[in-house]
DNA sequence: GTCTATAGTGCGATAGAC
DNA sequence: GTCTATCGCACTATAGAC
């Protein structure tokens, strides 16, 4: 709990990564967080993994397909949390299950996070994608249930900015992993109404 | 309520920008809502003010600054807040002002309060920035009061990262305003355990 | 899958006239 | 306070050898 690895498994959506690819978006990734996604260039992703620029061109043809499979990929390991959340036998160890399951991810990406969700261009990428909605409205109806509506989206974008931002907050920055874990689970079980 | 001047006065803190500035300051803020502050060049904010980069040049020595003086700008704002909410006769009013301003100030900066808050320079210029320091600390000590320690910073990240991560949120992206707004209020009370 | 080499563009930044 | 003009550099992207 708490290292690199929460998997992205072949779930439907994008075609999975070969290595080199995973080594580029995985670069890319650390990057983003570092940098900013326009404040990342294809030659700072070469040096990260040791290669020319003409080397990671031969896997992506544009810089834009590479912020693409960068964020496909930190939905897929969201999907992925959400998908194991769906798999618990009843509603309340689903919803559980879910909380922290987002809590663990966002502390495990802690510096990554909240800069692929709160960058303009990205956002603006996953406005209308498709598995991006899917999984958004999979988490909300474990959060909330079948009730949508307005007031359902804003709760369920809210607890996702709430975890996101939290983890890099400039405020909370020096606080140790597994006290920011033990507050953010608190805090999100008690956004949420339920007991704990 | 809701239109675009919160104001910054003259709190104490960087000196106030010219004319000149301001207008290079507005124009920055809104391209780095949209492309990111990697993303956005001086020759593009010259060009949204109708000048050329060296006219830019001369109010500002480098990009850097332009970027620090865009975020002290929008710190002033969130300062004003603050204090206006501090000048409230008791404890419960002031955190109603504040959380209501909070609120409302997210709204009219929609599509520009998380960009900033969670770019990584930026981010990274606000961990030892004392002006952004002391605003937090102030926020945090309305909000939950004079008790300290990592659960308040982490209650007090979260409830801002929510509220202007929310804001932009894809999933969100289509909600009125005012409907945003109005649920925004309800549910950030709700986490703070308010009535209401 | 990786390399060298290079084309073409836009960048941040400066000098000096008005 | 704004302009024209320019420097040097880093960028995205491509061609072609290994």
């Amino acid at each position: 709990m708490g290292s690199s690895d929460v998997a992205s498994p072949p779930t439907e959506g994008s075609e999975a990564p070969t290595a080199a690819q995973a080594r580029i978006i995985a670069a890319a990734l650390d990057l983003f967080a570092r940098y900013g996604v326009g404040g990342t260039s294809l030659q700072m992703i070469a040096d990260e993994i040791g290669v020319t620029k003409a080397a990671v061109y031969h896997q992506y043809r544009t810089k834009d397909e590479i912020v693409v499979a960068a964020a496909e990929a930190e939905l897929a390991t969201l999907d992925a949390v959400v998908a194991t959340a769906e798999s618990e036998p009843s509603r309340k160890r689903a919803r559980d299950a879910l909380v922290s399951g987002i809590v663990d991810l966002a502390i495990d990406r802690r510096r990554t996070v909240g800069t692929l969700l709160n960058d303009p261009v990205i956002g603006g990428f996953f406005v209308d994608h498709e598995r991006f909605r899917d999984v958004m409205h999979r988490l909300q109806r474990l959060l909330i249930g079948d009730d949508a509506g307005p007031q359902a989206s804003v709760r369920t974008a809210m607890l996702i900015a709430a975890i996101s931002g939290a983890v890099m907050h400039p405020f909370v920055v020096d606080l140790d992993d597994e006290v920011l874990r033990a507050e953010l689970l608190r805090l999100a079980r008690r956004f949420l109404g339920l007991p704990g």
